[in-house]
DNA sequence: CGAAAATTTGATCGAAGTCAATCATTGTGG
DNA sequence: CCACAATGATTGACTTCGATCAAATTTTCG
């Protein structure tokens, strides 16, 4: 809580990106999230946690990646109006198989499963909001699958930059590669202009 | 409308399954939706329509299936107590890229997306129904793009066919191939144990 | 029963992985 | 504030899994 304009605005940003809230729903929101501001490279969840808060990024970017025969695979990223958390323990209750990472300074706001439950149950738009956000997110995974499943590695790295232009710019190139389910020695290969045909 | 007792088991399912109704609320459903039953490969959206409605599979199966290049590649199958349309049409209001198909002779419930908003806005416990029904795709979804990215084709049909254990029995290979991301002739070697190491 | 559809089997090829070494960039402590 | 360690990216040689092309075989169904 370490600025409560700043948390104002964040709802609004919620609000207005996935479905409008009334204002006594903004209230009661307020009262049951945070913001804070947190420097780069910090765990903000770790696997095999208790997953209980979900994140949205106000400014900054964030990963979640799983570690796969010790290999780090990143399997999400979400900057500025995205949500992030570890998917199967935030909506399983399970143990998290992802840790989150932040990839730059940021601020986000932070909300707890346990206190969405209780605005969903009173706010109906609050609800709504829910649908929403999973409704989006379920669309991007559809529409990964589709880029994963047919595409060359090159044109998987050209469907990331026309969805996340300014991604090279903000991600180490390794996230990028696992994220594609591709090997860093292949995307550099991919992104070196020699390599034309 | 062939069965309103079977409508109202249908809503039942639905309720049962995925979230809890009020008698109320169920009464509204059912005067929006309808049950249907129709044979084996029926199609019920082809590539280019509008898609309004979404189904809900009592009793039977269908797929959800696209075509690149001219060939058919099978993106859903849906089951008993499992719903399928055109994801990206339905809910992104696009002509729809896919094709709905019946596998078997199926009983299935319809209803089209300007009742569900209806009954989102009429009813708190619909729209969390909805919220439910998109968080379980989506962690569908994510499970789905794991064993794509690092699984190789033979640990993709294993995967596959822990969740699914009866598919081979229901759904040619053909379907089962397209949908894992391999080629029949891939996944016909993997099935054979001759073939094993 | 016979045609069409589905599946299996075989031979060959290529995209991307692996392993290994080098080069570049970043950031921290002496 | 520079040095040098650590991290990140590139390049090269070789290998492999699964695709492709082609044909045979089995199953399904009118």
């Amino acid at each position: 809580m370490e600025n409560p304009q700043g948390l104002e605005q964040a709802i609004k940003l919620v609000s207005d990106t996935y479905s409008p809230l009334t204002e006594n729903t903004k209230a009661d929101f307020k009262q049951a999230a945070e913001l804070f501001t947190l420097e780069k490279s910090t765990i903000l969840i770790r696997e095999g946690e208790h997953v209980s808060k979900t994140y949205f990024i106000v400014k900054g970017a964030a990963r979640a990646f799983y570690l796969k025969d010790g290999k780090d695979i990143t399997d999400w990223f979400a900057f500025e109006n995205e949500f992030i958390t570890s998917i199967d323990g935030f909506f399983q209750g399970t143990p998290s198989s992802y840790f989150i990472e932040l990839l730059e300074p940021t601020t986000f706001l932070e909300i707890s499963m346990q206190n969405i439950n209780k605005l969903c149950n009173k706010h109906h738009d609050f609800d709504r909001l829910g649908r929403m956000i999973t409704t989006r997110i379920m669309l991007q995974l559809r529409s990964r699958i589709v880029s994963i499943q047919f595409e060359s590695a090159q044109q998987k790295y050209e469907s990331l930059l026309k969805i996340r232009p300014y991604i090279t710019q903000r991600v180490p190139l390794t996230h990028i590669a696992s994220y594609l389910g591709i090997t860093l020695e292949t995307l550099s290969r991919i992104r070196n202009p020699k390599n034309r045909i």
